[in-house]
RNA sequence: GGUCCCAUCGUCUAAUGGUUAGGACAUCACCCUUUCACGGUGGUAAUAUGGGUUCGAAUCCCGUUGGGAUCACCA
């Protein structure tokens, strides 16, 4: 039997880390298995849909790569995917539930149900109803009396079913809600629509939170009152925001959009998500999706919730940005170059930042300077491991700007050469030279890169500029 | 509150009865060096707790503590 997944995301407008993950494991468990991904919109709350949600899934889903194999836009055998569009086949299987024994007719309002339950005293809602005979019930909702369908909970004992990540789960029965399956708009509840779904479209392997372990049994009821097989079930533990929260979009917690954004490579969000509660069992770290459809196994999914750490993540894209070719590195740049002065040296830039960004983000800081030369203070010219300070400065700054002048050859290594050869001239340490350079430049404490990388960034003209700056602050 | 789930360095995790409890991020120190990075070397740092079982427990069992989830006409 060919291994089928499924993403049933609902479309609230936000990719969240947690949402991504949960696909990310669907897709490597069908994709390992050589298996189909699908992906289904579950949108049978009308209040909360968003519009463009599902533009955003699509797009976050193609920028990683996961692409699927059955779905709203490139249908399938299954269809339709959209579970708005599937309500006439949730209201035929929920008449048939209450045939077959599964379910009632309801025709209480929502505030009597309400007032019923007491969740102090622990008393879950009795539903009148279920006493009302079916052929009453059917009168009632030929005559267009509203009405809901509610799950028939009437088994004793305990409910048992095995989880591929947490094992053998039991639960009693009477812990179990009728709850609503049919709603009275017509729209199914999550509760029916995704067994009726992952039914329908032959899901094999079930991948969702961990929040769903104790309603599974109420799942399972219904795959056995319709007499289907229930699918395995891989219920994964929460992402965190720390030991106590979860990732949230009410927290403004970054989301898959925000992060790349900022400047982190898609390649390396995926690769840092499903190290988050998944490991290869190895020392290595630095994993591509195709390398993850290789390795990826059920069995090394982890129990416990795992905290995000936006650090580590970080460090990761490090990796993904050092491995670019600086071609490729050049051109993610260089969005951020806009509006540099026309004499800088874009290329020779991306080079000095490249090994010194970890995110893409990180640009702007770096390069501010170079827009702008800040108004410093001649303290920066202090450095003791330079052995350098603003008197120094004013003493080899007249003879910095005669060589930069007469300087033909602009490239680094030429440069650097004619510094050094100052500083020996002048009797005084390399770096007595090059340090008040580079702050002369830059104005900056720290830069991507020394004096001389500054100096070809930065153009002849504009470095001469800025040391004529220099030499009149002195 | 009932029920279910979880518990190894600050963080992500490895070790499926026998390891000096391993790795990675972060952190600290040193080296490299034209500032800062990159790179290299080394250090600090963990089995929540109490009982059992066993020659031997991070690992198995029970209790405690702590945390999370669930108990919607949301998913």
């Amino acid at each position: 039997m060919k291994v089928r997944t499924r993403f049933a995301p609902s479309p609230t407008g936000y990719m969240h880390i947690g949402n991504l993950r949960t696909a990310l494991y669907e897709y490597l468990i069908a994709k390992a298995a050589g298996g189909d991904f699908i992906l289904r919109i579950e949108d049978t709350d009308q209040k909360r849909y968003v519009e463009g949600a599902t533009e955003i899934i699509y797009n976050t889903l193609k920028t990683v790569g996961m692409n699927w194999d059955e779905g709203p836009d490139i249908g399938g055998n299954f269809g339709p995917y959209v579970q708005s569009e599937r309500k006439p086949i949730y209201a035929e299987y929920a008449h048939k539930l209450v045939e077959l024994g599964g379910a009632h007719y309801c025709f209480c309002s929502k505030s009597e149900a309400d007032e019923e339950k007491n969740e102090e005293l622990n008393i879950k809602f009795k539903d009148p109803c279920k006493l009302i005979p079916l052929e009453e019930a059917k009168k009632r909702v030929a005559a267009g009396e509203p009405y809901v369908i509610r799950q028939n909970i009437n088994k004793k004992g305990k409910s048992k079913y095995h989880d591929e990540v947490y094992g053998d789960i039991e639960i009693d029965y009477d812990e179990l809600d009728e709850g609503v399956l049919l709603k009275s708009d017509g729209f199914p509840t999550y509760n029916f629509a995704n067994v009726v779904d992952d039914h329908l479209m032959e899901i094999t392997h079930v991948v969702r939170g961990n929040e769903y372990i104790s309603s599974t049994p109420k799942y399972n009821l219904i795959y056995e009152d319709f007499g289907w097989e229930h699918p395995h079930y891989v219920h994964v533990p929460p992402v965190m925001k720390d030991a106590q929260h979860k990732l949230s979009k009410r927290n403004g917690d970054a989301s898959f959009q925000d992060l790349v954004a900022k400047g982190y490579l898609p390649e390396a969000i995926i690769n840092y998500i499903a190290l988050l509660g998944w490991n290869p069992g190895t020392e290595e770290e630095i994993f591509s999706l195709d390398d993850l459809k290789k390795i990826f196994t059920v069995e090394r999914l982890n129990r416990s919730p795992a905290i995000f750490d936006i650090t580590k993540l970080t460090w990761m894209n490090g990796c993904y940005i050092r491995a670019l070719s600086p071609e490729k590195f050049h051109k993610l740049a260089s969005p951020y170059y806009q509006g540099m002065p026309l004499g800088v040296d874009q290329e020779a830039l991306s080079r000095a930042l490249h090994p010194r960004v970890e995110t893409l983000g990180q640009i702007a800081e770096q390069t501010d300077f170079i827009r702008q030369l800040p108004d410093y203070s001649l303290d920066l010219y202090t450095n003791k491991k330079m052995k350098t300070d603003a008197n120094i400065a004013k003493e080899v700054m007249p003879a910095i700007k005669e060589i930069l002048s007469a300087q033909q050859d602009w490239s680094n290594d030429a440069l650097f050469e004619s510094l050094k050869a100052l500083a020996e001239k002048l009797g005084v340490k390399n770096g007595q030279v090059l340090y008040p350079a580079r702050i002369a430049l830059s104005g900056k404490e720290t830069t991507p890169g020394g004096a001389t990388e500054l100096a070809v960034i930065l153009g002849k003209e504009e470095s001469l500029r800025r040391i004529d700056a220099a030499l009149a602050k002195l």
